[in-house]
DNA sequence: ATTTTACGAAACCAAATAGTTGCATATATT
DNA sequence: AATATATGCAACTATTTGGTTTCGTAAAAT
């Protein structure tokens, strides 16, 4: 069973989750209420970001909070930023292109 | 068929796809060669990256040149850019904790 | 002209996934 | 003590996925 960032952000519901969770922690009840899924469904989803090591759960009397492990995502951000080079990089060489034209018009 | 970028980079080879084309166009047998698989399983690795508008294709001959659409890749960095936020300013209340500390010191 | 090479497409398979339903357990509430 | 609530877990199903094998086609090499 593959269990990483990318598998986990994968899914649009578990971007969702991830969206609502990284404001505040919440109960699996609570993040079903925002979606029209049933409560076991997300909490596959959570088991999912929990294996992932997305997220962190805070038990409370007989509810778990759930909360995002929002450095988790830098590897993402790792990942993404050698392309961000890349394009960044072209948008640079363009951009000497652009100069020497006007350099040429003088 | 969910069909998006998020998707695509779930799979670790289609990641790796993606950085060998990143440097240059290759054809399908090429890439197959970097790795231990057959080159039916890039193929469809690479129907699936098409169908996430990830990579271009230019025929030359009866090779089959695919190189990748580096700009596609800029809806992930969107995704990552509001988490990066919080982190860069959950990292900036530290920041502040740590002044603070400093200037209490003094 | 025949053979080899490069490739996509379809059929097939095993494993994984998303979801449901039906439990069991622990904590609140009454 | 009895009931209601919050949750995880296991079993089950349909769908998707990654991979292989086989085939057809078109271009290049012989």
């Amino acid at each position: 069973m593959r269990r990483d960032v990318f598998q986990a952000i994968a899914d649009p519901k578990r971007r969702a989750i991830i969206a609502l969770i990284a404001v505040q922690a919440m109960t699996p009840n609570a993040i079903a209420e925002n979606f029209n899924t049933s409560r076991q469904s997300i909490s596959k989803h959570l088991k999912i970001l929990s294996e992932c090591d997305l997220v962190k759960q805070e038990q409370q009397g007989r509810e778990i909070h759930y909360s995002l492990k929002i450095e988790k995502l830098k590897e993402v951000d790792a990942w993404i930023e050698q392309y961000r080079q890349i394009w960044e990089s072209r948008f640079d060489q363009l951009d000497n292109v652009l100069s020497n034209l006007k350099k040429d018009k003088k």
